[in-house]
DNA sequence: AGTGGTTTCTACAACGTTGTAAGCACCTGT
DNA sequence: ACAGGTGCTTACAACGTTGTAGAAACCACT
């Protein structure tokens, strides 16, 4: 049922290297060679075997993308544009959950089915420069934030700057009694570290003192969390005027939460995210946020991935910035003028 | 740096094939010989190069799943159930974005990176019966709406009967001008024919005329589509008190608009979706919505692919329905008992 | 010790493709 | 007509793995 080069090779009377080198495209083919083959193929309907190409040359042409979690909008924005990238490369992309738990991390970083993908493209939550250090090996770009002295390229936004530049809007809003939603302290909270780090900045530019009753954990990035953590802020007598989220999701039950307590937003509590889903253009109220550029976050990490395995194949690690900017919405709107 | 089954062989002083049966758990191994290669295995690093044994075997342990975007939350929470239900079967999934394009879709039903997939789920969009028919070769579960008489496997919900059930609650809370929208008169719209199937069922088991103003098509269905159909209802002098958005995306639009226009939800306009994604629970007012089970959807999809690769592999096509039901919340409440 | 049956291991040949090197056929210019 | 290209095609050997068939080693009985 299924042909081989011999098959279409036998057909056309030709030998088989002869196939191959039609299917490849080869220049020095005749004219009238290269048509008996090529009716054979399509007669025959022909498919090359994957498997025994790549074995031959070593090469697979898929490309792995692994990130915590596919149902978390941002990522799956995230992944819809890597899949663009990649297409431009020819490249297949195969799509790995980790579920931000390190043993996943590691199963991919060292090659998922190994030697079957070319190089990753990781998202990593759980795994440590020690431990990316340790599997080396694979081809491989590591989105978000960055591992320090990783040993792997790199993109990134500027999280701190971001953050800073989020939390400066609500300061010019006139709010002053700002929370932070979703710090963790564990090391997979490399992000939260960073956005956390921006919003005190910005808190000391503008002379407010840090209040660590302000600051809410939040286990998991998830609706649900944002939600409960903006209740406890509020049920444990702390009033915030404006609540700065580590991502959108978390913004996402926060205005949900807010909205069940009855405050208004913006007047009562100004909010603000991060990431730019496609959700908070339509949430009620619309959410302000950090947009990254996710489409060239995407589109940088399949060019490094390229130059990894080409020319660049022992490039020092690289690391390149992705821009970002302020996406002011109806909940936490622009300073009137 | 990459070893081979040869290297191991070499460093343990067996055999080739020895390593090979270690590495594959075949049982007639003597205990300190096992050990030896397992300590040979460990300390060269030793990975099994997949291509190699595919092209052997002619089995790749990939799976693909094609669906339209993956950052339509509907599709993300599938592919996450995909994955999971396959991870029992030692399946890695592939993941393909078609953009419900027929050329993307029959890309990948004939094979995507060819052999190098065992089997495929696809969520076809713009494929026809024939379309698929003649394509036919690679082992393929269909999701979604039945392709009449189509050659494959066939995992579905009652659309009719769900559509029918939820405009049925609309109307027990009293509404009588309910709109629906996203209406599709393409070929590529058979969900939409059977959940408008089952709007107007509703409608004649309640006696309600039925006004085709009051359905409003959206070529695709998303949030934006959905604000823009119930936008240009209002404008064009029809008053709806209820709408059955044939998706959630459409209704998450929908409640936007309501909210721009000053309509309250649901005590001026009842809404309702289909699909329970996770933004529905978190909006304001929660989404009522078809809650298909989608987990169910997922294993019943890999479990009838697994049939293909085995034991059924030429039984008839079968068609299976997973459950759904009803997740009434605010935009659309239970009717007070 | 010889028989028969197991267990353990090995050599060899595939799987379908492409790179290499070499062969054949055809030109062109003398 | 012939040398020397160049263009086109081919045979062969890999790539790393596993199935097959069979050899060698072991065991328990007579």
């Amino acid at each position: 049922m299924r042909h081989r080069l011999k098959d279409v090779a036998e057909r056309a009377g030709v030998s088989v290297k002869t196939v191959s080198n039609v299917v490849n495209g080869y220049q020095h083919v005749r004219a009238d060679t290269r048509a008996r083959v090529e009716e054979a193929i399509a007669a025959l309907n022909y498919r090359p075997n994957l498997s025994a190409r790549n074995l031959r040359k070593g090469r697979t042409g898929v490309i792995a993308l692994a990130v915590p979690e596919l149902d978390i909008p941002y990522f799956a924005e995230l992944a819809r544009h890597v899949v663009t990238a990649a297409a431009d490369h020819d490249w297949t992309v195969l799509i790995d959950q980790t579920g931000g738990r390190s043993e996943q991390e590691r199963k991919a970083a060292s090659g998922i089915g190994d030697h079957m993908i070319d190089g990753l493209i990781l998202s990593p939550l759980a795994l440590t420069a020690d431990d990316l250090a340790a599997l080396a090996g694979l081809p491989m770009v590591l989105l978000g934030e960055r591992v320090d002295h990783g040993p792997a390229d790199h993109v990134m936004i500027d999280n701190v700057a971001a953050a800073r530049e989020i939390t400066a809007h609500l300061i010019g809003l006139g709010r002053r009694r700002i929370a932070a939603i979703g710090s963790q302290r564990t090391p997979e909270g490399a992000s939260a570290r960073l956005r956390l780090a921006g919003y005190t900045a910005a808190l000391a530019e503008a002379g407010i003192g840090y209040d660590d009753r302000l600051v809410a954990p939040a286990p998991a990035w998830h609706r649900a969390d944002g939600a409960a953590a903006v209740r406890h802020l509020l049920t444990t007598g702390v009033r915030p005027d404006a609540v700065f989220c580590f991502n959108d999701t978390l913004a996402l039950g926060v205005l949900r939460a807010l909205h069940e307590m009855g405050l208004r937003v913006p007047e009562d509590v100004a909010v603000a995210g991060f990431d730019d889903i496609e959700d908070g253009r339509f949430s009620i109220p619309t959410l302000t946020t950090v947009a990254p550029d996710k489409e060239r976050v995407a589109r940088l990490a399949v060019e490094l991935l390229a130059g990894r395995l080409g020319p660049d194949r022992d490039a020092p690690p690289r690391e390149l910035v992705a821009p970002h900017h302020l996406a002011l919405r109806e909940s936490a709107p622009p300073p009137p003028t």
